[in-house]
Parts: structure tokens; sequence; C-alpha cells
DNA sequence: AACCGCTTGTGAACGCAGGAACAAAGTCGC
DNA sequence: GCGACTTTGTTCCTGCGTTCACAAGCGGTT
């Protein structure tokens, strides 16, 4: 029974849960850490409590990948790193750009950790006179209205929002029509995006309201609790 | 200090799900902008539009704080508005320390959003030597020596924590010890905290990358896609 | 006063993520 | 060379979150 006629032979390309990618961006975080720190095996035990996580789920999240461990054993440090590097794409250098230097925008211009994982800001945007001609992360910061022309010069896909919540949905706009697909938006606004366009939202104080929320809750137990 | 005379009269003070919490914090900045706009009422459809979710959610989400519309018309804003303020404890002053006064760090103490949703930030610590006595927001940077100081005298209950990952752990520790009962941590380490202490993480290289892969599939849809 | 349309609130079904348990497989020790 | 132990990869199951669909209720209109 041989399958022939069927070129492209990926191992499993199917759909990869969002959760589980998030949490393979951790594992490779983790595992990044145990390759410098001189480690040549890791049993799924071991990285699911570095990671934080069920040592079955991570399992089943690596399973996604194909079998990549050997049994009795564990899993090989540096090989499950690039595995999970190449299904994330780390290699491949992503143009991104960021509009609105305030201080969220100059964190993370200046975040070193972004170029590891394959992402290169290659503009810096703010609408303010006195942000324009700054100089962070080896960038240089330009006028909003330069904005297109770099977008479609660099063929960036992702772009970063850190505005105010006012402008957020003009620069989205405009962003998408320059042809970014991938859309970061940190500004407290809900905001619409063409078909085609992928908005992620990243509210800070939706965080810390939830933090609290559950916090609070857990002072008050329940109605009828024995203690 | 006794919390005598104290009646937390809660309509339901069952579990709402954390899901529907993170909702509500949108939910209540959309009534807010809505009640400055003038608008006296409002129906589900055109909340949940302006907050990007499913109008049945939405009133399945509301549906937890007991029943707060009329039918027939919608919701009253003002009235939503202040119930949801009431359930999240927006009303309530949160005491809130920030550790890591960096670019992220300075962000969060610069930002206003937090205010006006019950937290106040009363300890902003750094290790540099430069960045103490900065003032940021309103507040005084403090050597991190003074941490639990600070802590203790406050009664602070929400620890932030933007440091360098190497140090974040022990940051954690001393706030643990200390009394802080949630930690939001923005360090890209996952931490271990003691009972009782509940620990948020937030990552942003995890979003980045999880917008990248995501956008990336989206080229490669599937094998006999029918256009 | 009665009807009609609109909207809420709730019940049920679907799909998905998470956790536990088990069989397969490979290695180490004897 | 063989047995036993260790660990992976998978399967089943439980619970939660989300969505769809419908009955109940209120206001406006005739």
């Amino acid at each position: 029974m041989t399958a022939c006629g069927e070129p492209v032979i990926q191992p499993r390309p199917r759909t990869i849960p969002e959760a589980t990618v998030a949490r393979l961006a951790v594992y490779l975080r983790v595992l990044s850490a145990l390759a410098d720190a001189g480690r040549s095996t890791v049993a799924s035990g071991e990285l699911a409590a570095a990671a934080g996580v069920n040592p079955a789920g991570l399992r089943k999240d690596l399973s996604h990948l194909g079998p990549c461990g050997v049994r009795g054993v564990g899993y090989e440090v540096a090989t499950l790193r690039d595995r999970i590097s190449g299904v994330l794409g780390v290699e491949r250098s992503r143009a991104c750009v960021l509009v609105g230097i305030g201080n969220l925008g100059s964190a993370l211009a200046d975040y070193a950790g972004f170029g590891s994982r394959g992402f290169e800001f290659v503009g810096l945007f703010d609408a303010a006179e006195a942000r324009i001609g700054q100089r962070i992360g080896g960038l240089t910061v330009r006028p909003t209205e330069e904005l297109e022309e770099v977008v479609t010069a660099t063929q960036a896909s992702i772009g970063v929002i850190t505005t105010p919540a006012e402008v957020a949905q003009s620069v989205c706009d405009r962003l998408a029509a320059a042809g970014v697909r991938s859309i970061l938006n940190f500004a407290p606004v809900t905001l619409a995006a063409p078909e085609g366009v992928d908005v992620r939202k990243v509210d800070l104080s939706v965080e810390l309201q939830v933090l609290a929320f559950v916090g609070q809750q857990r002072l008050v137990p329940a109605v009828g609790e024995p203690a």
C-alpha cells in the first residue's frame, strides 16, 4: 500500500490549537534555558513543572509536532527546541511596525526578547513632534505620515498599536489598508478590522481587574461554608 | 480591625467565571463611554458589537448579576454601569505595589486608567540606584529594600512585577511573604507562589508569537480547499 | 383595552480544552 | 540475552465555555 502521488508530506500540518501554540512558546523558552545550562535530555514531568502546566497536557501539546521524544528517556533538549522553533517559525524574520511610542511602546521597541523570537521592528511611528527623531533600540522614530510608505517598502505583516484609545481605530484602518495582516492592540478599545486581518487585544487594566476580582472572591468563599 | 457592620450584599455571590469577569470589565468601559456620550439605554446587540462579542454571550454574562435589563427596551446605561462597578469592586480603592521601574513599569505607573478602576499604586520600587528618587505619576521610586515595609504599612494586596526575569522569583517570594495576595507578572518566567497567593502572567512575546502563528497558518489554509 | 413587535433571560446542544489512566516502546541492569 | 523499569504517546472522560434557539415580559400603538 504505497501512497504515491502525494508529494507534500507534512507530518501533521493540521490546525494546532491556539492555547497549545501559546504554551509551545513557553516550552521553547524553558528549553533554551535548559540548553544554556548544559542539559541534554529532559522528561515531561520536569519540563511541565518548569512551565507550570500538567505533564499530560504537555505531552499532548508536543504530540501535535509528531513523535519527538524517546520512551524511557525523555526529550532531547536541543532537538525539541529546534523542532518547536521550526513550527513557530522563529527562524524566519518577521517585519513589524510599532505605532505609538509612549512608555509602553518604548518598552516593546527596546525589548531584546523579540529579536531572538523572529520579530524585527522595521518602523517606529508617533504623532507627537517631540518624539520624532528619537532613537530607540537602534531605530529612529518617524512621523505617522510615513506609515504606509514603510509598510509597503518593508512588506511588514505585523503591526503593534500602543497609541491612545482615541486614535487606535484609525491607525488600525491604515495598517490594514497598507497590507498588514496581523495586529496586536494594546489600546483599551475593541478594534474592527476587515476580513483577513487578525486583531489580538491585550488589555492590561482588564488583567489587573480579573486578578483583583478572583482575589476578593477568595475572601468570600461561599454562603454556607463550614469554615 | 473588625469588619463588623459590613453587609456584603451580593445578589448572586456564586462563582462568576473568570472569562465572564474579563468581559465585564470591557462592558464597563463601553458603558462609561456611552454614558459620557449621553446615551440612556442600550440593547444587548449594540453593546455586544461595541465589545466585540456575541449578543447571547453578553446576556449570559450579565445574567450573573441578576436581572438588570428591561425587556423590549434594553439596559439602562448608568444603572448597568454602576451594577458592574459594584460587582467588580471598582469603588473600593486597592493598594498596589509595582516592582521594576523600567520602560514597562513606568508605563503602568503612569497609566491614568488604573486609578479610575479602583487601583492605586502606593509604592514603586527598583534596584537600580539611578532610578531611585525619580518621580512617576505622583510617586517617588524607592529602593527595593523598603518593599516589605511599604507593603505592611499600606496593606497592599496586589503586586505587579516588571523586573528582569532573573530576579522575578525572588521578588515574588518577598511579595508573598509580606502579605500580598495577588501578583501580576510581566517577566518571562513561570513563577511559583505559596498556597493562597494567586499569580497571573502576561507574556508580551507569547502574544506576538501566537499572533504571528495564526497569521502564517492562515496562509496555508488546508489540503483540499474549495476556494 | 388589546394587539404587536422588540428585547431580555434562560434552557439545551455543541465543541473544546484539561486531566487521568493505560498501552507501547525503548533502555538499563543482570 | 532477557526481564523489568521508566517514560512517551494516545485514548477516554469530565467539565467548562460558547452558541443557538425559544418562551416570557414590557412598551408603544391603534
